[in-house]
DNA sequence: CTGCAATTTTGCAGTCTCTGCATCTTTAGG
DNA sequence: CCTAAAGATGCAGAGACTGCAAAATTGCAG
């Protein structure tokens, strides 16, 4: 059903994606972000420099950006989380929304910890991470104000769930690769949600 | 006692900073990012734009760092948390503490809202904004894990804990200029870390 | 197969960011 | 005043990134 198995033409596209995002990864997880021009990886990708721009706006994007449908990815998200019965609570579904697209960090887990070493030792990649894609942002706000009957523009509380949870999926990846990934990303995500939906009291003692 | 007036040296190097700053606030809010050179900014700052790379690291930067004494106040809040009787939980402590130099955003409010204006404008200063300082992130999660007695190597806690309020914190500056800054930013945030800590519970119905 | 149209890839020129280094000014303090 | 330290500049150069037009590929119909 999926997997229309796109003519030539897109699959090399997409191979041409994935070559310059993961030898972009490997080159700077190895030598760091400036020691890393972009000649260097459209070289060792097979393409020309200037074919590199019209794949990635910036060297960054192409270390950080996983994927060349990270549109639709999210879209998909959107949609799955909008599914959800109202049974389970919106954090709830959204979570468990998100988790789909996050599986894919424990199944590329070399990749990603290329990835994240590249992403702790640089500033400037590091803040490219913790964004979402600006793009993405909106259409989630407005995802959750949809679900929950608020507005938008008026109420925090869109905003907030999904700031917070991006944040909480900052600390995981944070924690993840600190132990080099030997810990599952998702259950290390299901512990995070958990605190984070009891009020972040403190593991010792008592909360609020 | 605070306030000790520095040398005319050190004056003066504060206010080019804030020349800087301001002025690339200003125009960036005005045109847009890249409608905005470094050369602009100096010139109307008054300085070189060999200088301007002795202030900032990049043109960014200028738009998006407020204070010239970034580390310092960081160290304060970090200080100011620590000294903060056990009686109050660690999440409490840790907002509180934030307050203080939150509260320059309502201070400077005309500013902020320029600054706000461009961030919002602009992906690249989006992520940037978002993302606290990274050197300053380290040194706050070891005096979480300080104060709550969790090793920040093993425990989540202490990481979760910073990335869930910067997105809170993040989320209260994007709704303030929603506002156009009509609202206390302070009063917002209150708001949001009460949602926060109450575990997210859908402002309409239950919570978990 | 063949040829045409739509896509992609490239090469090139040019702008702008950012850095290292040497030099010139200004301030701090005798 | 005079000198040393700190700061401001100018300059040259590496690299990121963009617009544009030419060249190579691929999709498809005939």
């Amino acid at each position: 059903m999926p997997e229309p198995v796109k003519g030539l033409r897109e699959r090399k596209r997409l191979e041409t994606h994935r070559a310059l995002a993961t030898t972009a990864v490997r080159l700077v997880a190895e030598r760091g972000l400036d020691q890393v021009t972009v000649e260097d990886i459209s070289a060792a990708a097979g393409v020309s420099p200037r074919t590199f721009f019209n794949y990635f706006p910036s060297k960054e994007d192409a270390v950080v950006i996983a994927h060349a449908d990270a549109a639709e990815r999210s879209q998909r998200t959107i949609e799955k989380f909008l599914a959800t019965p109202k049974e389970v609570s919106t954090p709830r579904a959204f979570v468990d929304a998100l988790k789909e697209d996050f599986a894919q960090v424990d199944e590329n887990r070399e990749e990603w910890l290329g990835r994240m070493k590249a992403i702790q030792e640089n500033a400037t990649l590091h803040s490219r991470a913790v964004t979402m894609n600006h793009d993405t942002i909106a259409p989630m706000i407005e995802a959750i104000a949809r679900r929950t009957g608020l507005d938008p523009k008026t109420d925090l509380y869109p905003t907030l769930l999904l700031s917070t949870l991006g944040g909480a999926v900052n600390a995981v990846l944070m924690r993840w690769y600190q132990h080099d990934g030997r810990i599952s990303a998702i259950d290390l995500l299901d512990e995070a949600v958990e605190m984070l939906l009891a009020g972040l009291p403190e593991p010792g003692g008592r909360a609020r």
